[in-house]
RNA sequence: GGGCGAUUAGCUCAGUUGGUAGAGCAACUCAUUUACACUGAGAAGGUCGGGGGUUCAAGUCCCUCAUCGCCCACCA
């Protein structure tokens, strides 16, 4: 019998163990690969996906940060030079309409702040929130180097991301562009395709008597920004108009509209006549390029109809439909109404229905630089997981549309460009000084607007780690890219593209999908159905290692997954269950050294290492396909079922015999197989295995289990 | 209109290359004989959505149908 450590006769506590163990590894120093001992040489690398720093984390963060600290901690052990890279991100839009609610409560507007002001003010609320946000990395047991910690507005990475734009200016993959955005009329910015969201509605669709047409049209207050009809090329029945001018009637006037003929025009749909309002609708500003049809904008920032619209100036865009409809009504225009259900765009944020409106915007090329990745994606240089996510990538690649990267809001990196607000020309600021004249007769002024975030984000992988300083490139490719199922077209493809145009390889060779975070019941969580969990409640109620692990086992890539508290309670009892065997062998294993072969060691001993070995291979496999669900259940099977189960009892008798040497190979075997499934549940659960190992006997010196080797089969 | 995912125990979900169905919670029974009352142990519970096919063998592969969910999309 040897000496009980006298920690192990209280119960694991949670709260008392993981700060000071957290503490215990920071100062150890090998969160940092420049710390790690000499076997750890190939680099393994993870660039954190940046926390939002507006606020606490969430539970879909805890489980990003769970998954990666897993991959971490197993590669560390595996004698990779492991590092991970966290960071803050500043979140342009994201917080400034965080911040926006705010203002809102306190009676306040952005609309009647200084920019500098409103940016000051988002900047200090910002810094304050990161330090809540790191807090709760470090709760749930990040092992990421906070010395080369980054933030999106660090001076650095502003520097950079607009370095970047002027390359691209420079490659002519940059242009200022003068075309319908998705504008928000209650934020007041424009916004990227991937940041509305499409929502049922049902609204009326109205068959307007236009001249010798019916048009069908759900938006009947842009009629004064009519500026033609359009057929199907192939409609038998319009035939005579194609190319002719008609007489159509507006509430106070008559006026003309050139016929044209589209493919895009579908035959079946309404009458097969369609208004075209170019200012106010994508599919008409095409046609308005194709066809050189003049725009008429009629509509203004906030979604008001302006002069153009003679009498119904000033009104708002509902008002103005109604009344518009009422006096077509009266002239006896309206054909019919019917009830319409579609899908409109929204703002992701405050789903106010995006107001398509024409505005000069930067815009990246994409065709060229989507079919660079989409390519090495092709060539098989990124895999996904799971692999279902290669097809949807790709599909979004091939089908890209320019991107807008003008935000008409404060926080955020600058553009480093001039614009004529004349000609809407723009240059960049280095060429140029503001004040100067343009050739149109016009001034070239700072463009106040700042770049869409994901513009700086897509460039994370490199910026994170210093680009363009090489001193961490060596780092570069990283291995993987782990983030939620829900950033497949924001984040991906913005970080592979700029990847390849900026250092010529992709910027990690394999990415891995989570699903989202539902409640028990599986339903999204959120703040109005009050079903939100928080993970640090569940750090501090459970423990960090059971919610890890509780978020892990079930859990398949790719697929969302519900979690209850009775879960992450399910997996406190399996830690307890850990504590208590530790406790048990390390009572009967005293001062036993493991490592080494024992000479009396019964078949059955045998039996048990050989299924020990098993196991570790099994482990091992798992983890290397990336299936750590299968890994943590594994061992979760194995330490209680089979560990503590069958092998404990069976060596109960064994140990309280008189057989000194069968006595001294029980404890051995004991000692040796809690030894090598305590090293293996190190990932899941780091912290309750941390504070075990320190209470092993056969430290020759203080070793951290951290840097343990993990076990060979 | 396209694409994807799901359907397995009462609930929420696992089940890696095809080889005797698993976990957490809930419900049931027992236990405080020196690892575990911050519980522990045990037993119970499933014709794996329907139908068809391949195979010695199918929850797993193929076809088909049904239901649910998600994503994408310029039919106004």
């Amino acid at each position: 019998m040897g000496t009980i450590p006298e920690k192990l006769n209280k119960p694991y506590d949670p709260k008392a163990t993981e700060g000071r163990i957290y503490k215990l590894w920071e100062e150890s120093g090998f969160f940092n690969p420049d710390n790690l001992p000499s076997r750890h040489t190939e680099p393994y690398t993870i660039i954190m996906p940046p926390p939002n720093a507006n606020g606490r984390l969430h539970v879909g963060h805890a489980l990003t940060i769970t998954l990666e600290d897993i991959m971490i901690r197993y590669h560390r052990m595996q004698g990779r030079k492991t590092l991970w890279v966290p960071g803050a991100d500043h979140a342009g839009f994201e917080t400034q309409t965080v911040y926006e609610k705010k203002l809102e409560k306190e009676g306040r507007s952005r609309f009647k702040m200084e920019r500098q002001e409103l940016y000051d003010e988002i900047m200090a609320f910002t810094l304050e929130s990161k330090k809540f946000m790191e807090d709760d990395v470090r709760a749930l047991g990040a092992s990421c180097d906070w010395s080369r910690e980054r933030f999106t507005l660090d001076p650095v990475v502003v520097r950079e991301a607009q370095e970047t734009f002027r390359k691209l200016y420079r490659d002519n993959l940059a242009y200022r562009g003068y075309r319908t955005v998705n504008w928000c009329t209650k934020h007041q910015t424009s916004l990227s395709d991937v940041e509305t969201e499409n929502t049922e509605k049902t609204d009326k669709l109205y068959f307007i008597k236009y001249g010798p047409f019916t048009v069908a049209t759900v938006r009947p207050e842009t009629i004064f920004g009519d500026v033609a009809i359009a057929v199907n090329p192939e409609d038998s029945r319009y035939q005579q108009y194609i190319g002719q001018e008609v007489t159509v009637q507006h509430p106070e006037k008559t006026i003309n509209l050139k016929v044209i003929a589209d493919e895009a025009v579908d035959i079946e749909f309404g009458t097969g006549a369609l208004k075209i309002t170019p200012a106010h609708d994508h599919n008409d500003f095409r046609m308005s390029e194709t066809h050189q049809l003049p725009r008429i904008e009629v509509i203004d920032q906030f979604g008001k109809l302006n002069e153009k619209a003679g009498k119904y100036a000033g009104l708002k865009i509902a008002e103005a439909r109604t009344q518009v409809v009422a006096d077509l009504q009266a002239l006896g225009l309206i054909e019919k109404i019917e009830d319409y259900a579609h899908t409109v765009p929204a703002c992701y944020k405050c789903s106010t229905t995006i107001e398509p409106r024409i505005m000069p915007q930067w815009f990246i090329k994409m065709a060229p630089l989507a079919k660079r990745a989409a390519d090495a994606v092709r060539e098989g240089k990124i895999r996904f997981i799971p692999d279902n996510f290669e097809k949807i990538f790709l599909y979004w690649m091939d089908n890209t549309i320019d991107w807008n990267i003008s935000r008409q809001i404060v926080w955020g990196i600058p553009i480093p460009a001039l614009v004529c607000k004349k000609c809407n020309k723009g240059v960049l600021d280095d060429d140029m000084k503001a004040g100067t004249s343009c050739p149109c007769g016009g001034v070239f002024e700072i463009d106040t607007d700042t770049f869409d975030t994901w513009f700086s984000s897509g460039q994370w992988p490199l910026l994170a780690l210093g680009y363009p300083d090489k001193k961490d490139l060596a780092y570069y490719p990283t291995d993987v890219m782990e983030t939620g199922r829900d950033l497949i077209f924001k984040w991906i493809p913005r970080m592979v593209i700029f990847g390849l145009y900026l250092e010529g390889k992709v910027p990690f060779h394999t990415v891995y999908l989570h699903g989202m975070v539902n409640d028990k019941q599986g339903k999204k969580m959120s703040k109005s159905k009050g079903n939100v969990v928080s993970p640090i409640e569940l750090t501090d109620k459970y423990g960090a290692d059971a919610l890890r692990i509780g978020l892990v086992i079930g859990n398949t890539p790719g697929n969302d997954i519900s979690l209850s508290e009775d879960k992450i309670k399910g997996y406190k009892h399996f830690c307890n269950k850990m504590w208590n065997a530790t406790r048990f062998v390390l009572t009967n294993a005293g001062d036993m050294t493991v490592d080494t072969s024992h000479p009396d060691l019964t078949s059955r001993d045998q039996e048990i290492l050989a299924e020990l070995d098993t196991v570790i291979k099994n482990v091992t496999t798992h983890f290397e396909n990336y299936r750590f669900h299968l890994a943590g259940e594994e061992l979760y099977h194995y330490f209680w079922h089979t560990f503590a189960d069958i092998i404990i009892e069976e060596m109960k008798p064994r140990l309280s015999g008189t057989d000194e040497a069968s006595k001294q190979a029980a404890a051995w075997i004991l000692l040796q197989v809690l030894a090598t499934t305590t090293k293996m549940l190190h990932p899941f659960v780091p912290f309750i295995t941390e504070e075990l190992w320190d209470a092993f006997p056969f430290h020759k010196e203080e070793r951290l289990l951290i840097i343990e080797a993990w076990p060979n089969s």
